[in-house]
DNA sequence: TGACGTCAAGATCCG
DNA sequence: CGGATCTTGACGTCA
């Protein structure tokens, strides 16, 4: 029997971008009602529900449940008995969960501090992780989903801060630790400082490297490799597989922003570097999903041509409108059915999409796209789409509008193939 | 007191 | 009304 392929699994955090369906309501507490507060909780379950779908089938592995799930969840102003309520809510996403074989995690934000020297903060914050493991639990998740914690603050001095840190650790529920593991941060403790803590209390601990590269710790030689194996040493096997952090810096923001999308090509590198890939990629990148099946397709066991042709389908209008060259040269590129050539498409997709804009070549894609409904518009939908293309030609003005209408169109028209074009992203 | 990070809600203005 | 463009919220630490 032929051994199968390690390959790494790779997710993305908390939302979609251009997927139907999957967007998240919040509230804020001047507004806050028990009927307001169920009724999103109710609409956040279906946009989670949705996501976990196109996880699904679209083979992403690894996702992060957003902490905005429950709104206003730790504040005694929710009310709502949530977790009763949306009890089998929960246990049905959960199940879908199991089925797709994901593995899906939770990642309280930079205001949960556990090591505070102030007990009001640390209160809140045991209550917060109550909060996430219960989602958890609710989902029916075992001991191998995680809950990502940083460290918190040095306040001044920093031995005294990872002393409380682990007298406070010691009061958490079992409930919380099961899941809990921490990760270094980019302003306080390095990935150093983390690992003497989860070896010292025995919690796995989360590599992030752009954490890493903006927060190092002082005079080290040591190479990527051997903090993320000395990482991979903290994972029990009811953990599950050691799972990292991965971004890059987004080189027009200030130093440690995410990128807007991730270079495939150094990525690639990174891993190679490592020389493993037993292991999970959270990624941290604006473009989200988007970047994760990217990633996904570079290293899945099954490198099929129709995953690309699959990608090809939803960024091909967007390529047109930057580059008609680069769109030539994908479609030859796809040309042989047998072959995988992953990093030269995704190399002429982001070349593309970084071209500046060009007024010709996104006229040239709408009017490619109203190909679609030449036949089948109506006489107002077919005037709609002249008026709005003449004043953009005109004035360059009215792009999204334009964008608004076609998609309306291929709603209405049932055009499936144009509604999961990322060319229509920013309206979606 | 504002920056930090995050994203949706809410406000406001335009045509 | 659709659309563009701010501003606010909710959290804790640190300069």
């Amino acid at each position: 029997m032929r051994e199968e392929k390690i390959v790494p699994r790779i997710g993305y955090a908390c939302l979609t971008v251009g997927v139907e369906g999957t967007q998240f309501k919040t509230l804020t507490l001047k507004n806050a009602t028990p009927e307001k507060i169920t009724a999103i909780i109710s609409h956040n379950l279906d946009a989670l529900e949705a996501i976990i779908d196109y996880n699904g089938k679209n083979g992403i592995r690894l996702f992060r449940i957003t902490s905005d799930l429950i709104p206003l969840s730790t504040l005694p102003q929710n009310t709502v008995p949530w977790a009763t309520l949306f009890q089998e809510r929960f246990a049905a996403i959960g199940t879908k969960i199991k089925k797709t074989n994901q593995r899906v995690s939770m990642h309280p934000g930079q205001y949960t501090v556990l090591n505070s020297p102030d007990e009001n903060v640390v209160g809140k914050a045991i209550e917060d992780l109550e909060y996430h493991a219960t989602i958890l639990e609710l989902l029916g998740c075992d001991q191998t989903s995680k809950i990502i914690l940083h460290v918190g603050g040095a306040y001044g001095d920093k031995i005294q801060a990872m002393e409380r840190f682990k007298t406070n650790y010691l009061r958490l529920s079992d409930k919380i630790k099961k899941h809990l593991v921490i990760e270094n941060d980019d302003r306080v403790y390095t990935i150093e400082e983390v690992l003497t803590l989860g070896e010292a209390l025995n919690i796995p601990v989360v590599y992030d490297n752009l954490h890493d590269a903006v927060n190092p710790s002082p005079n080290r030689e040591e190479p990527i490799s051997y903090w993320v194996d000395r990482a991979e040493a903290t994972w029990k096997k009811a953990d599950g597989r050691q799972k990292t952090h991965y971004s890059q810096q987004d080189p027009t923001k200030h130093l440690g922003a995410h990128s807007a999308t991730i270079d495939l090509d150094v990525f690639m590198q990174y891993v190679k570097n490592l020389g493993r890939t037993d292991l999970d990629f959270m990624l941290e990148v604006k473009d989200k999903n988007i970047s994760a099946l990217k990633c996904h397709n570079a290293f899945r066991a099954d490198q099929k041509m129709i995953h690309l042709e699959n990608e090809w389908a939803r960024y091909k209008y967007l390529v047109l409108a930057k580059s008609p060259k680069n769109y030539q040269l994908i479609r030859t590129l796809l040309n042989d059915k047998r072959s995988y050539p992953v990093e030269l498409f995704y190399r002429l997709v982001d070349e593309a999409l970084n071209t500046p804009s060009d007024f010709g070549h996104e006229v040239n894609a709408l009017e490619h796209i109203w190909g679609y409904f030449k036949t089948c518009a109506t006489e107002t939908e077919r005037r709609r789409f002249e008026k709005l293309l003449e004043e953009f030609k005109n004035t360059g003005t009215s792009l999204p509008s334009l964008k608004n209408h076609l998609y309306k169109l291929a709603t209405v028209h049932h055009e499936n193939y144009l509604l999961q074009a990322y060319y229509f992203n920013e309206i979606r």
